[in-house]
RNA sequence: GGCGGCGUAGCUCAGUUGGUCAGAGCACACGGCUCAUAAUCGUGUUGUCGCGGGUUCGAGUCCCGCCGCCGCUACCA
């Protein structure tokens, strides 16, 4: 059975969930969905980041432990992405005793290897980043990207030798040219590595909050150090080696283009000194933009993704986010874009289509819906809409693949526009075309399911088919003619009412 | 500064290897219809395809230069 391994970054506690979180949340969970549509067996990870100091001392300001602070704090998490629908099988905290066996596995490794050495950093330090700074990226003495000041710190630290493994690296992406997609990530990830590469610090001595270094215990690991590992450590790498080989490398990462550097350089640089397989599939995407503008707290334009599910509801939320971006390019949020979406897309076409055929089935057939015309028009078209759906959602390119579907859902409208069926006497004629739209419908409810999968379920159950579009196969059960026909057809309450504003 | 990308109707964008390529969706205007959520259908307006050259029988589509925007990267003189 073909395996889909996909993975999210596991966020950092402190930050609040917004909707550039729910983007790539998103996107993620459309893909393990499509794969499980396809009979794959999948395992989709996300979780939670809950080391280091800066949250050591946001647990201080609060008057709670570290423990109790990331508890309450991951826990944001996990409730947003309940309200998402997000259907991830696992959800790792890196506070978890799992997690620290398996860092202290997997660096003791890279240790054994010679990949490590001590050294003595002293440098100018931003608690907010965890991380040195150089002089000269200062901005009025500040951190660049905090506009905070820095501390001057000294202190013995590990280092990975990341310089050894620019030639391997390039090799690596020369040997995998689509590992890292879309291509122009790809050639910001090679950039950065011909650009030279610097050892990196990789322990603290400064916090215990972190995973204790098993050789050294004076010593914790740098939070980006042990977060990446979160990635091994849900399939078993330190204490079910089969069935961690059955999942890896054949990993999916989806991450945002700001941690390129981390997940295209650092991670398969790691992996090496680790000795095992670099990961296979890195998926970039952009950053989802508020009104042409970058998401920031100092802007204070974030977004929960609970204002946006409360006012229009998950599956548009969640259509809007896979829809209207490219994948690998920045997206825009503007309340007028989603809007505009919902009423073209959601409300005027599919919600709409549904409840004309539902209206004319029950004033032409009884309510009974009719079988398909394996003659329509509308075979053919949706045999290439399918076809191309299936590339789409195989290439990473959820936009595409609902573009396409939306051609199916417009030409059933149309054909239902040529046949008038509403001006006809019940006949053969009449059943066939509303039969066929029938039909049309039950197929874009199975290639709408990975991003609609409540919508997806409602549309199945009022064109009164038995169990759900979720334990459908692909492409099998998408060829046109399934629709069995002497089913009761539902009308009800529109699925997408219209928004005025 | 280097590398890369982008600049096509009001908006978002498609446009393979140069020859129906001047398009789609949305928005807008007028008309029709009524099965449907002021839905839907038909028709239509707007574009010097960033600017200036060049190659070619013919260029959004190739070459050179310029302008503007963006990303990555670097600070060399």
């Amino acid at each position: 059975m073909p395996r889909f391994y996909v993975t999210t970054p596991i966020y950092y506690v402190n930050d609040v969930p917004h909707i550039g979180h729910a983007y790539t949340m998103v996107i993620a969970d459309a893909l393990a969905r499509w794969h499980r549509l396809q009979g794959d067996d999948v395992f989709f990870l996300t979780g939670t980041d809950e080391h280091g100091d800066k949250i050591a001392r946001a647990a201080e300001a609060h008057g709670v432990s570290p423990q109790e602070w990331v508890d309450a704090t991951s826990r944001r998490f996990v409730e947003a992405w309940e309200g998402l629908d997000i259907s991830n099988d696992d959800f790792i905290r890196t506070t978890e005793p799992r997690h620290h066996i398996a860092v202290q596995q997997f660096l003791q490794k890279i240790h054994d290897n010679g990949f490590t050495e001590l050294g003595v950093y002293s440098g100018l330090y931003c608690v907010s980043c965890e991380d040195y700074k150089k002089e000269s990226e200062l901005i009025d003495g500040n951190c660049p990207i905090h506009g905070t000041p820095v501390e001057l710190l000294e202190e013995e630290n590990y280092f990975f030798k990341l310089s050894a493994f620019e030639g391997r690296l390039l090799e690596w992406y020369e040997a995998n040219p689509d590992a890292v997609r879309p291509s122009s990530k790809r050639n910001e990830a090679l950039g950065i590595i011909r650009g030279g590469l610097e050892d990196i610090s990789i322990t603290r001595t400064s916090t215990r909050w972190g995973v204790e270094v098993p050789w050294d215990s004076a010593h914790v690991f740098y939070v980006w150090y042990d977060a990446l590992v979160n990635y091994l450590t849900a399939i078993g790498y330190a204490d079910d080696p089969a069935r961690f080989d059955s999942w890896w490398p054949a990993v999916h990462h989806i991450l945002g283009k700001d941690i390129i550097r981390f997940h295209c350089v650092w991670w398969p640089a790691m992996c090496m000194a680790a000795g095992i397989d670099p990961p296979a599939h890195l998926l970039v995407h952009g950053w989802l933009l508020v009104s042409g503008e970058k998401m920031s707290k100092s802007r204070a334009n974030q977004i929960a993704p609970s204002d946006l599910t409360d006012d229009f509801g998950v599956d548009a939320v969640r259509y809007f986010l896979l829809r209207d971006t490219p994948f690998g390019t920045d997206g825009d949020f503007s309340y007028e874009g989603i809007t505009a979406r919902y009423n073209a897309d959601l409300a005027n076409n599919l919600g709409n289509l549904l409840a004309r055929v539902a209206t004319v089935v029950g004033s032409k057939c009884d309510g009974m819906g009719p079988g398909a015309d394996p003659d329509s028009r509308l075979a053919a078209v949706s045999a290439t809409v399918v076809a191309d759906a299936i590339a789409a959602w195989g290439e990473g390119q959820p936009h595409l693949a609902l573009e396409a579907t939306w051609r199916l859902i417009r030409e059933t409208n149309a054909e239902l526009e040529t046949a008038e069926p509403w001006k006809a006497e019940p006949g053969p004629a009449v059943s066939a075309v509303l039969g066929s739209a029938l039909e049309a419908l039950r197929i874009v409810a199975l290639l709408v399911s990975p991003a609609m999968p409540d919508t997806s379920a409602e549309i199945w159950r009022r064109l009164g088919l038995d169990g759900r579009p979720e334990d459908r196969r692909l492409p099998q059960d998408a060829t046109w003619g399934g629709y069995p026909g002497g089913r009761a057809v539902e009308k009800a309450a529109p699925l997408f009412p219209r928004r005025s504003e």
